[in-house]
Parts: C-alpha cells; structure tokens; sequence
RNA sequence: GCGUUUGAUGAGCGU
C-alpha cells in the first residue's frame, strides 16, 4: 500500500494525475484496497489540475467505499474550490467536516487565511487568525506569510512589517519567503531603500537570499529607474552562485527596456537563445512590444511570426500587443485581421 | 521505540 502510495504521488506531482487514478482502479482490482492517503493524494492533484468538480467525483467515491476522509482530504478539496471561486461551496465543506467532528487545523486555517488575503479581504483574514487562536491552534510561519503578503498587496506594507516584529517577538523565525514577500510589497510602493535594507536585514539574521528575493530587489531598482544598482545585485547575484531563469530573464529585459537600454536588452535576449533556456512567451511579449513601441514594427512582426515555428503558441498577451502595434501605426484593417484571426487559433480575446 | 506515502505561503510581459 505504501509502495501505491508512493508511486501514485509521484505520478501525481509530475502531473500525470490520469494515469494516477488508473493506478487507483487497478489496485482494486489487485485486491490491494486503496486508503485515504490513496485518495487524498488523487483528490488533491485533481483540484491542481483544476478539476474540481471530478475531484468531488472521487470524494464521494471514497465515502461510498467508507474510507473516512480526514482533515487533508477536506482542506485539498477546500482549497480547489476557493481556486475556483466556489466559495458557498468551501464553506458548506468546512461545516460539513466539523459536523463529523473533524476539526481544521493550521494547515486548514492558513489556507482560508491565504485566500482571503489574495482577494483583498485582509480584516476578514484577521477574523480567522483570531479565530484559529481561540480553538487552540497556533498560527505558523505560513500563516504569517499569507498574512503579510496579503498587507502588502493592499500596499499597507507598514502592517506587513509589523507582523514580521510579531514573528520575531513570538519566537517564529522568518524565513526567505517572509523577507522576499516583505521586499517585494516595499518595491511596489517605491520604497526601494526599505527594500534594500530588508535585504540586508535577512542576511544578518543567517538567511541566504533566494533567486526569487534578488529578483524582487531586480525588479524593484528598474522601476524606480536605479539601472546601475540593478547592474550591482544582478553581479552580487552571479557571485552568489544563482543562475538566472526565465523569470529573471524577464524582469532583466524588461527592466532595461523600460529604461531606454534597448541594445542591453537585445543582447540579453541573444545570449538567452542561445543558452539552454528557451525563451517563453511573456520573454517574447516583452520584446515584441519594444519593438512595436520603438516603430520597429516589421521586426515585432517578424518575431510574432517565429513563435510557431519554436512551437509557441501565442497567447491573448502577445495578441493584445500585436494588435495594439498595428493600431498605432493606423493599420486598423491589420489589426482586424489579427483580431479574428487570433480567434481562429484557438485563442478567444478576453 | 523511531523513521518511511497525502493538504497551506513569495518574483516577470500586453490592453
């Protein structure tokens, strides 16, 4: 059973969850009955691929073979269908589950936090914090994470910091997403020196900076048109040892575009081609609407046109900015075509 | 006795 558990996990989380429930049928009938690791396993990866409704299939499935689900089994399908914006849904799951006596824990709890946080609804995220406290369960680093982020996104990064004192105080280390969410809100508000010194805050307390929390800082420097200390840590990043991504390369490009360095970036995008990362469709888009927005529109063109043939399809970003080209230089019957043809590729504008 | 399988948090492009 162990070794099902195992092998259907894995299958799982390289995101062949299909052959994973084929998996499930066959232990059946190999007279090996699934329990509810089994299922949970599969009911979670089946809300990842956003199946929600297919994942609540399985779930009664499960009951019908009275396997009793657990509290991962109702925070997995909780958390598909807060993805899906189902909220009545999640909600009647959540009574449903305490009505069995089965009672959220922090895991439980930080997941309602964080989706409430990314819908803006920080003060009903607080509600739940007190909440979880009162049932006797203590929040965690993610808890906190969510929380700050959350702030942060609502650009009140003053109350992001503030639970990161908390953090402190009550003994529960940051980690480098704490200090890179913190960061990131600090970038985003323009306070790029408060960023810098967060920064430095997270190195002093023994952390070492993740590619993510550079690139935040990366980020945040080009905004505010900083292009030589973003040169700086982009360096301290190499000497790091941190390669960079495809994220990176992104934030790179567009950094420099942004800040009139055209032929840095093209350069850029050079070495990328011919390195082992391929350039992905927000890498293109980037380009391409440098090139529509610097009256190279043939060039924009050309590229669009190179996404098929490296077997990218373009999505409504790179359409959006084809048509937007071919409307500011008034060629609006162009720009019609693109626009009807986007919708012949499969692509419906949005 | 212990360990070994399932759930929660951070970065990029267009309008």
């Amino acid at each position: 059973l162990h070794t099902y558990n195992t092998i259907i996990n894995g299958l799982c989380k390289i995101g062949e969850t299909t052959v994973a429930a084929g998996l499930l049928k066959r232990m059946n009938d190999a007279g090996c009955q699934p329990d509810v690791v089994t299922y949970n396993t599969i009911i979670d990866s089946t809300c990842k691929d956003r199946l929600v409704h297919e994942a609540l299939d399985i779930f009664s499935q499960m009951k019908g073979k009275s396997i009793k689900p657990d509290v991962i089994t109702y925070t997995s399908l909780m958390h598909g269908l807060c993805n899906s914006g189902q909220w009545k849904e999640a909600s009647a799951l959540l009574n449903e589950m305490m009505g069995l006596n089965i009672m959220p824990d922090v895991v439980t709890f930080s997941m309602l936090i964080d989706t409430l946080c990314k819908e803006g609804e920080v003060s009903e995220a607080q509600g739940v914090l007190k909440k979880m406290t009162e049932k006797g369960v203590e929040p965690n680093i993610f808890t906190y994470n969510s929380l700050m982020d959350g702030y942060c996104l609502r650009r009140e990064v003053v109350e992001a910091r503030k639970i990161l004192d908390v953090m402190i105080s009550k003994g529960c280390s940051p980690d480098v997403l704490s200090y890179s969410i913190l960061i990131n809100g600090y970038c985003k508000i323009k306070r790029i020196d408060d960023a810098k010194q967060v920064f430095d805050e997270m190195i002093h307390r023994g952390l070492i900076p993740d590619t993510v929390s550079y690139s935040n800082l990366l980020s945040g420097l080009f905004q505010a048109g900083r292009v030589l200390e973003a040169k700086e840590v982009l360096k301290n990043m190499y000497t790091q040892g941190h390669s960079l991504n495809l994220i990176t390369y992104s934030i790179l490009l567009d950094g420099l575009i942004k800040q009139g360095c055209f032929d840095q970036a093209l350069e850029l995008f050079r070495d990328m081609q011919n390195s082992y990362l391929k350039p992905d469709l927000a890498i293109y888009n980037t380009i391409i609407d440098a090139m529509c927005k610097s009256g190279k529109l043939k060039d924009a063109r050309e590229l669009f046109l190179e996404l098929s043939v490296k077997g990218l399809q373009p999505n409504v970003r790179v359409w959006t900015t084809i048509i937007n080209g071919l409307c500011r230089e008034g060629l609006l019957d162009e720009a019609y075509k693109a626009f009807r043809q986007m919708e012949e590729d499969g692509c419906p504008p949005d």
